[in-house]
DNA sequence: TAGCTCGGACCCTCAAATTG
DNA sequence: AATTTGAGGGTCCGAGCTAA
């Protein structure tokens, strides 16, 4: 198995090398550094208001850490040769909650992924069947229904690429690890982007009024010719309010350490896998809210007739993942001779195998390798099986981030808690226990703070602290993975849990909130309680 | 000429504004 | 409260560039 990306020669049909394929969701999740690709994209000033979004992001990507996603209870495989050793360089490493204010951080070297792949291969689905919308403006007349011939389907864009695809603005798919990355060899370190969150608070100024639809064409015709006060008149009828200066709102794009949680809002769900992609999340929204009758699902159902067998297959097993539905998928003839689908299909289990909910779907995944003489992988661990699983989980690390918040406050030490030897550990847990008495909040909080404000210092425009503290965070674990592992084999029940994630995935599925146990809400508010007001929102 | 780069067209989402 | 608007924040096409 090797780690470096391949570049993928164009005009290839769908043929990959598939000795590769073999690292797919082996459940370990490891990232190969130090690769740099020609695909990525410079790191560029934007100084444009109004895309900055593309550019934005190269940058953002430049500076990121490098993430290493942690499985918890993952494989006990560790692959050698690509794990600490090979992480970047990020100041403190020794696993505890350090202020990571080292100006190495700002060295931190960053993955490349050599990624480019012939577009032609990918079979875009095929839209020409939807019904084009179109939207009554003031402006117009009613509508009149006649789609131009010339006009082209809309283009399909997955609501996230993964990283590698992100990063060289090519086209990714549903599938994790997706085709372009099972293409080059980037399996590994296929994982969906994360999208920030929509800045609020922005004032837009007025929207255009709407107009009265009158009988009279023409009177509506004449009078929706928008006249602005300003006395522009815009190309299109819209006034230019559009063009407003909007105050930017401090730093760049607001930070959550943790999300975001309105008064208002439905109880989350915490996922209890340490590192599950978001794909999956979604997919399980997905699964969950199948009497939802929204515009988007419908969309996608109406469309998916339109599709390849290859897109479809891959449609219908996002609303119904079962193995037998993949095995029947594979015996089908759409798939029989076509790799290409075989390897969308298998993409697909994999990716559903990551929810380690069902592990049927790993003898599916082991069928379609050996269908395409691809080297069997070991089975990964499969844990939890039901929502209710999750929710209990998610309980016990809430109450224990919640009971180990308020035994810090108390200077109490928690009888459960794995006694660290390092006086280096313990100095810094006295100096978290101080600042858990000063501010009253959990010291990653500060931790944040002074993050964000030594990256602003220093022109940094990374301002991803928790990519940061999850790697602390993983390190933090490995280091604690064998007195786990002593305590199970002296049969000793451990107590132990960790301080809930910071990045901890969070799924907030529409209608499952009668499923959330009491419990989980109620550790859930004192959780959020603990987050200090300033901390709810952006930074400064 | 194949592969890479990256500007910007295109797309979707969702908070603000507006309407009922 | 429900609906509409339109900008934020994303995806990824494809023209132009580069190296072999
Ligand atoms: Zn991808
Ligand atoms: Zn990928």
């Amino acid at each position: 198995m090797t780690n470096s990306p391949k570049t993928e020669p164009k005009k290839l049909p769908v043929s990959v090398s598939r000795e590769n394929l073999m690292s797919i969701n082996n459940s370990n999740y490891t990232m190969s550094h130090g690769n740099s690709s020609p695909d990525q994209r410079p790191l560029q000033e934007t100084k444009s208001e109004e895309r900055t979004c593309s550019s934005q992001n190269q940058q953002h990507d430049k500076n990121n850490f490098v993430e290493r996603p942690v499985l918890a209870a993952a494989s006990t495989e560790q692959p050698s040769g690509t794990t600490i050793a090979n992480e970047p360089k990020l100041g403190s490493r020794n696993g505890n909650i350090t202020p990571p204010f080292s100006p190495q951080i700002q060295q931190c070297p960053v993955t490349y992924f050599n990624a480019t792949l012939n577009q032609g291969v990918y079979q875009q689905p095929a839209l020409t069947g939807e019904t084009p919308t179109y939207t009554l403006l003031p402006t117009q007349l009613p509508p009149v229904v006649t789609p131009p011939a010339t006009e082209k389907p809309k283009r399909h864009q997955v609501k996230n690429a993964c990283v590698n695809c992100q990063k060289a603005c090519k086209k990714c798919d549903d599938g994790r690890p997706c085709k372009r990355c099972i293409k080059c060899e980037m399996t590994d370190t296929c994982k969906s982007s994360t999208r920030k969150e929509r800045k609020k608070g922005i004032k837009r100024g007025p929207y255009k009024k709407k107009e009265k639809i009158t009988a009279n064409p023409n009177a509506t015709a004449s009078s929706s010719t928008n006249i602005p006060s300003t006395g522009v008149i815009s190309t299109n009828g819209q006034d230019s309010y559009g063009t407003m200066p909007i105050p930017l709102l401090g730093m760049p794009g607001p930070y959550f350490m943790f999300p975001t949680v309105s008064s208002t809002a439905a109880p989350y769900v915490f996922l209890t896998g340490a590192c599950i992609p978001p794909m999956v999340i979604k997919q399980e929204q997905n699964q969950q809210k199948s009497n939802n009758n929204n515009t988007e699902k419908k969309e996608e159902t109406l469309s998916s007739k339109e599709k390849s067998p290859d897109h479809q297959s891959r449609s219908s097993s996002i609303s119904s993942s079962s193995s037998q539905q993949y095995q029947q998928q594979l015996k089908s003839d759409t798939i029989d001779k076509n790799v290409g689908s075989k390897l969308t299909l298998l993409s697909q289990v994999c990716s559903d195998m990551l929810k380690k909910t069902d592990p049927s779907l790993f003898h599916s995944s082991q069928t379609i390798r050996k269908d395409l003489h691809i080297k069997p992988i070991s089975m990964p661990s499969f844990t939890s099986t039901t929502q209710t699983d999750d929710n209990e989980r998610a309980t016990d690390r809430l109450q224990a981030a919640v009971t180990s918040h308020h035994a810090d406050l108390r200077q109490e030490p928690l009888k459960d808690e794995i006694v660290r030897e390092s006086s280096e550990d313990n100095s810094i847990r006295e100096s978290n226990k101080n600042i858990r008495q000063e501010t009253g909040s959990h010291p990653q909080y500060t931790y944040q703070t002074q993050f964000m404000q030594f990256q602003s210092a220093n022109n940094n425009n990374n301002n991803n602290f928790s990519q940061y503290y999850s790697y602390q965070d993983h390190q933090r674990q490995q280091k604690h993975q064998p007195i786990l592992q002593q305590e199970s084999q002296n049969q000793q029940s451990s107590n132990y849990s960790y301080i809930i994630r910071p990045t901890l995935p969070i799924l907030q599925p529409s209608n499952i909130q009668q499923e959330i146990p009491a419990q989980l809400s109620q550790y859930h508010n004192s959780f959020l309680s603990m987050i200090p007001p300033q901390n709810k929102q952006s930074l400064p």
